[in-house]
RNA sequence: GCGGAAUUGGUGAAGUGGUUAACACGCCGGAUUGUGGCUCCGGUAUGCAUGGGUUCGAUCCCCAUAUUUCGCC
């Protein structure tokens, strides 16, 4: 069966929503954070400590599957599923943001994106049919259209062409889609401008998608931009569709994109940090490689339910871990990052059920990032309006 | 005991008679957003073994001392 979100309660003060989505492999609730597992992998985690830090939903990435081992391999398996041993839910990335990270403009045509492999020097071509067959092939439970993911800024000119090529390859991977079992996402663009925004929603609307997604954020536009970007396309999103912001995964870009009518993010943030020796505690991110933690024998955060902090595993201990270039060191603190992201969403539910999302919002910039304030400029107006 | 060579930051080391002593590692900070997994960006010797001397000026030249190291007896 396709994925099925259900819309239980929208907060009262702001665009935040609480919901749940049904899958073949269980049911999630909603604002979730969903962890990166690239390589079929969440980097050095085993799938009990997934279940362990209650993530709902992973996402893998056709690309990197694509190269290695070949979708070929997966389907023989059994699908991603059973290739890894996640019993839980999965999502596919379309290898749209490699068009972003990896191709070069002159690489991308209006038939796909040309990619050298970097294993043997290959010459690859990714279309969108050919990414939705992948994506069919490892049999994730959401597909994503492959979309042209752009930098910013970006003029007006370039990005209007660009949502026109996105939306004609969302149709063209539409067209070939052939798995009952899985559930196909739109993605929107547009840059930072509305009518562009607008239109881009309002066509994949008609075509009509199992969800949405909004993509062409944390690309390098700060983050009153980004807010903007994501606003643009919530307003004109259907209420009874799930909306998946790509890539954003800062603790503070989370909390105001749930106000602003988000219900899934990914990042690589939580995993990444963990591999440089940084975490994140309410009271923001820190760095364990810095000297004062050498002989600190307290955990990373004592009001943390992960099991790094409830085992009482040490800074001066995970210092030495990390500078010893051990692996435990970047796992424990992954499962640590991991866990707080999954407890912010966790805490964000509660706000909304109890329709208290600006009280929470508040609280949480205040701890967050103390005396500093906030590094922006806000505006609630986007919230509530 | 005799003779040779060496001595530059936490480490390995470049280098020059004349403003800021190269580089690398380490260390200390910071960055990282649909992951091309050890990446990127900063900072880090007020001093070149010690004491004398030559010189306008010495880490660089000379002498002595110390230490290390090699060879010979």
């Amino acid at each position: 069966m396709k994925i099925k979100y259900i819309l239980e309660h929208e907060e009262k003060n702001t665009k935040a929503r609480l919901g749940k989505i049904e899958t073949n492999y269980g049911t999630f609730e909603t604002p979730m954070f969903m962890p990166v597992g690239t390589e079929a992998t969440v980097k050095t985690l085993s799938v009990e400590e997934l279940k362990d830090v209650k993530a709902g939903i992973i996402l893998a990435n056709t690309y990197h599957l694509w190269l290695r081992p070949g979708e070929d391999i997966i389907a023989k398996a059994g699908g991603l599923h059973e290739f890894m041993k996640w019993d839980g839910p999965i999502l596919t990335d379309s290898g749209g943001f490699q068009v972003f990270s990896l191709a070069k403009p002159k690489d991308i045509s209006e038939e796909g994106v040309k990619f050298k492999n970097h294993l043997n020097g290959d010459n690859l071509l990714l279309t969108p049919e050919k990414s939705i067959e992948i994506q069919n092939k490892l049999d994730s439970d959401i597909a994503m259209s492959f979309d042209e993911c752009i930098g910013w800024p970006a003029s007006y000119e370039y990005c209007k062409q660009s949502v026109e090529r996105t939306l004609r390859w969302a149709k063209r991977g539409k067209d070939v889609f052939n798995n009952d079992r899985q559930s196909l996402f739109g993605i929107v663009q547009g840059g930072e401008y509305e009518d562009l925004r607008k239109y881009c929603t309002e066509e994949l609307v008609k075509m009509d998608f199992d969800g949405y997604s909004i993509g062409g954020t944390s690309v390098g536009e700060d983050k009153p931009t980004m807010y903007k970007m994501v606003r643009y396309a919530t307003k004109y999103l259907p209420q009874g569709k799930v909306r998946y912001l790509m890539g954003v995964g800062d603790p503070i870009d989370i909390v105001e994109n749930v106000c602003r009518g988000i219900d899934i993010f990914d990042c690589v943030s939580p995993t990444r940090l963990a591999r440089h020796g940084h975490y994140l505690t309410k009271f923001g991110k820190y760095n364990i490689k810095n000297a004062k933690n050498k002989d600190d024998f307290s955990c990373l955060d004592s009001n943390c339910d992960c099991y790094t902090c409830k085992k009482g595993y040490s800074k001066a201990y995970i210092r030495h871990l990390i500078n010893a270039g051990e692996t435990l060191g970047a796992r424990l603190l992954s499962i640590h990052n991991i866990r707080y992201l999954i407890r912010l969403t966790e805490e964000l539910r509660e706000a909304i059920k109890n329709d208290s999302l600006l009280a929470y919002r508040e609280q949480f910039i205040k701890d967050y990032y103390g005396d500093k304030g906030l590094p922006y400029k806000q505006n609630l107006d986007e919230i509530i309006n």
